[in-house]
DNA sequence: AAATTTTTAGAATTTTTATTCCATTTTTCG
DNA sequence: CGAAAAATGGAATAAAAATTCTAAAAATTT
């Protein structure tokens, strides 16, 4: 490796870590490149490893993460370890201990329920950040933002969504309808030309929202779907599937991953059609 | 401090670790309760501190901390420590990372919505879990366990929370009534004696809901709200007033605190009656 | 294929960090 | 109040970890 290529200024974030990372690892010798590789797995456990145990991970001398420290602009371990150090510093201080006490108040205790919710809420949360598809999530975006009526659909455990997204869309002044089945009325006829469906559902999905999803798409309007699984009854009739990965506790869900989807959603149809 | 008061086995897990702390608090010396009150507020840094860098933080001397970890019941330091970096494996390796990258799709973005909009989501369970206030949970599951018909309401955002109560509520075989002010109906005579009223509203407050409640109380019908702030319109008319701390995002709100809340509160009674 | 450069491994060294020990202070109890 | 016990601070020591250095091995170039 040419010393020309050592770009001495050490990252001083995580993301930049990152970006010099991918920038070097593919024109790195072979043990360098081994720790790099290693090292891009298992980012998370620098701030609490030594280079001894780093290096036995990586099988590699600890001397050859040495100079990959040095490589990426640190002065050594040391140093690349105190960013990471102080990166660390995620949402623990108050709320583990917390939750831990809600858990203690015994099982079955309504702190302990609150407790569960709130972790299957979080774990919703995060598994939908590193989970969604952007492409997908872009392409139901201009789909919904071309429309000229969006309806909603969902029904049953997915009702609650519905409602909300008509009303944030109401708030946008985005034209939409909200399917709710009241009276058992089905107002698919109220679909026209130029408007597009979002349908949302999940097991055990919903007769009457896959029907009005079928409807639309037989009938050549765009469908979007909010679901939780690329495969499920939608896949068929719908333009562009979303998915959210809900953590359930027991037999119900947070709901919180698939809020953060639809107010996203309606936020971006609205700002879209300015 | 009695050699006999110590219990010479190590916790073996994080747990085990905060009983072990709230078990000896109470009779420790002064500087090693210095010790305990830090470490109890800071447990996430002892993965990622020095025994020096600690001490500083609780303002003691190195040595007091390190007889602090005897008393715990580790070989010293260094042993605490191990428990610690093992359990250390948060959610950030991808969830931060993904975040931050979701956010750098530009501002405006889909993805960048998203980001904000499960950081909202995130922030608000983690506040609920550290000020959830029991005794009113406990109160607010009670009252409504022992109410024959439970009515619940809520209207514009509060809406899709209250939809969301009345699934659960009828999945659990509780007698429950949703007043969803269809067709400007109000059904306040459908609250009989021997009812509960659950009332959910946020700022700005719904008309509506303020004045069923307040029927309610003045029909000496126990009440439950859920809010967000202890002093809103609500307080006078409940019995008992639940709190969520829900972040905003721009003009929207997450909900998922107060969906965790809702849900919790549904689950609870519904097993309460049994 | 020889010469040059780069890369590597591991031992030697330096630095940092943890731990112990004991003289001194503070607290407890008769 | 005074003696005994417990707790404390800090210096001394031991252990562990990081870092450097060099001879040998690969790789590259001519």
């Amino acid at each position: 490796m040419d010393i020309s290529e050592i770009n001495d200024a050490a990252p001083t974030s995580v993301e930049e870590f990152r970006e010099r990372l991918t920038e070097v690892i593919d024109d790195l010798p072979r043990r360098l490149r081994q720790c790099a590789e290693y090292i891009a797995a298992n980012t998370d456990r620098i701030a609490v490893s030594t280079v001894a145990e780093l290096a036995a991970g990586a099988d590699v001398p600890p001397s050859a993460l040495m100079r990959f420290c040095q490589i990426l602009g640190f002065s050594g371990f040391s140093e690349m370890q105190r960013l990471f150090r102080g990166a660390y510093a995620p949402g623990w201080p108050d709320y583990a201990t917390r939750l831990t006490n809600l858990k203690q108040g015994g099982a079955g205790s309504p702190s302990a329920l609150l407790g569960e919710f709130i972790e299957a809420g979080r774990a919703s949360l995060e598994a939908l950040a590193s989970s969604v598809d952007e492409a997908s999530l872009h392409q139901a975006v201009e789909i919904l933002a071309k429309a000229e009526t969006i309806h909603v659909v969902g029904l049953r455990r997915a009702f609650p969504v519905a409602c909300y997204l008509a009303y944030v869309f109401e708030k946008m002044s985005v034209p939409a309808m909200l399917h709710d089945g009241v009276g058992k009325l089905d107002h698919r006829f109220a679909l026209r030309p130029g408007d597009a469906l979002l349908a949302i559902t999940f097991a055990p999905y919903s007769e009457e929202t896959i029907a009005l999803a079928q409807d639309a798409h037989d009938r050549r309007l765009p469908v979007v779907a909010l679901t939780d699984r690329v495969s499920g009854p939608l896949a068929k009739s719908a333009q562009s599937v979303l998915t959210v990965p809900e953590v359930d506790f027991g037999a119900f869900r947070s709901l919180s991953a698939t809020i953060a989807m639809a107010i996203t959603l309606a936020v971006a149809v609205g700002s879209a059609r300015g």
